[in-house]
RNA sequence: CGCGGGGUGGAGCAGUCUGGUAGCUCGUCAGGCUCAUAACCUGAAGGUCGUAGGUUCAAAUCCUGCCCCCGCAA
C-alpha cells in the first residue's frame, strides 16, 4: 500500500528525503517549493534545489509565494493528498494547510526537540558546543515546531564537527527516518509524544554580521564559530582593508600577554580575550582557500601584528 | 546586462597606471655546515606571463573578443 504524498521543501537538505520517499514507491502528487528567485553571481533567476530534483522525477512543482491564499489553499486540498511532508520548506503553513490532507503535515527538523526550535539549529547546536544534536520527525502543530515527536535519532558533534558535515549527515538521516515514520503511518502505529516543557530553545536566524571575529572573544567561541558558521554567512576578519575568511582554525592554549588581535608568531596565531586562535586555512576576497603556510608566502602577516 | 577581485616557473604573490634585460616568499634538486632540525650557507633546474587577435621598432604591461577561478550580494 502506497500513500499519497504532497512533499514542500527547498533547498538541498530536503533532496535526500524526497529521493527516499520516492524510491521507496509512494505516490509523490506533488511538490511545493520556494519560487525561482534571482541568485548566483549574475543574479539569474534559479529555481530550487527541490524545484529541479522534482523536474527530474517528474513530478508536478507548485511555487506559491504564500500559502495564504485561497487559490492555493483550494489547490492544496484538492490533490487529496494522505499526507504532506515537509523539509525546510521556508513558508509558514496556515491551519487550513495543516488540516488538508488526511493525516496532517509531518516536518523534517534538524534537531533533538524541544531544544533548537526554529530556523538555523544545525548551526545553533555547534555554537552552543552542543554534545550531540539530531533529527525530529514531528506532526506539525500551529505553534513554531512545537508539534508531536513521531520519532527521533541522535548524532554527536565532536571538536571538529562542521555545520557542512552536519548538513549532509542529517540531510540522509532525515531521509530515512521520514520512510520510518511513513511506514508506520501506513501500519497505523505512529506513537506521537508532546514535546517535553523543559530544555526549549530557540534557534535564532543568522545574520551575516555574526561572522565577524571579535578577537575580544574566548578563541574556544571563535573556533566553534568557523566550524558553525560555513559556508554562511561565513567568518572573516578585516586586513588592510581587506576582508580574510578563515575557513579552519584551532585553540591554542597559549598564556600570552598580547593584546587581542595581536598576532603572537609567524603561524597565524592570534591572541584572544582568553586563548587563541591558530588560522589554519584563510582565503582572501578573490582568491582560494589556501593553508596558512601557503597564503604566508604572499600574505606576510607576522608576528607583532594586529588584526584588530 | 546586480557590484567587485584574479589567471605570471610546482605553490602563493609583486611587476601592469608611467611599454624596453622575469622579481619576492616558499617548494624541488645538488653540495656545505651542524649531535640535530620546518635551522643556516652555497649553487642549480624550472616560465611561449590564461587564450585569440590588434596597436608598436618593442607588449606580462596599451586595445578588443573568448575561456576559467573567486569575494560580495541574493
Amino acid at each position: 500500500m502506497t500513500l499519497r504524498i504532497i512533499f514542500m521543501g527547498t533547498p538541498e537538505f530536503s533532496v535526500p528525503a524526497l529521493k527516499a520517499i520516492c524510491r521507496a514507491g509512494h505516490d509523490v502528487v506533488a511538490v511545493y517549493s520556494q519560487p525561482p528567485r534571482p541568485a548566483g553571481r549574475g543574479q539569474s533567476v534559479v529555481k530550487s534545489a527541490i524545484h529541479l530534483a522534482a523536474e527530474d522525477l517528474g513530478i508536478p512543482v507548485f511555487t506559491p509565494a504564500s500559502l495564504r491564499d485561497e487559490a492555493v489553499q483550494k489547490q492544496f486540498a484538492s490533490l487529496q493528498a494522505d499526507v504532506a511532508v515537509v523539509a525546510v520548506y521556508g513558508l509558514i503553513l496556515p491551519k487550513v494547510i495543516l488540516d488538508a490532507p488526511k493525516h496532517g503535515c509531518i516536518n523534517i527538523h534538524a534537531s533533538l526537540l524541544p531544544r533548537w526550535r526554529g530556523a538555523a539549529p544545525i548551526h545553533r547546536a555547534i555554537l552552543a558546543g552542543d554534545k550531540d544534536t539530531g533529527i525530529t520527525i514531528m506532526q506539525m502543530a500551529e505553534g513554531l515546531d512545537t508539534g508531536d515527536m513521531l520519532l527521533q535519532d541522535v548524532i554527536p558533534i565532536t571538536t571538529s564537527t562542521t555545520t557542512a558535515e552536519l548538513y549532509d549527515r542529517l540531510s540522509t538521516m532525515g531521509s530515512q527516518l521520514i520512510l520510518e515514520v511513513l511506514r508506520d503511518l501506513e501500519n497505523d502505529e505512529l506513537d506521537p509524544q508532546p514535546q517535553p516543557t523543559e530544555g526549549v530553545t530557540y534557534a535564532d536566524k543568522l545574520t551575516r554580521e555574526e561572522g565577524l571575529l571579535d578577537w575580544h572573544e574566548n578563541a574556544v567561541l571563535l573556533e566553534r564559530k568557523v566550524r558553525a558558521l560555513n559556508p554562511w554567512p561565513g567568518v572573516w576578519f578585516e586586513y588592510k582593508n581587506e576582508r580574510i575568511k578563515v575557513l579552519e582554525s584551532e585553540v591554542a592554549h597559549l598564556n600570552t600577554t598580547g593584546k587581542p588581535g595581536e598576532v603572537l608568531d609567524d603561524q597565524l596565531t592570534i591572541a584572544c580575550s582568553e586563548n587563541s586562535l591558530r588560522l589554519l586555512k584563510v582565503q582572501k576576497a578573490g582568491g582560494k582557500a589556501l593553508l596558512a603556510r601557503e597564503f604566508l608566502n604572499g600574505t606576510p602577516i607576522v608576528m607583532g601584528d594586529s588584526l584588530a
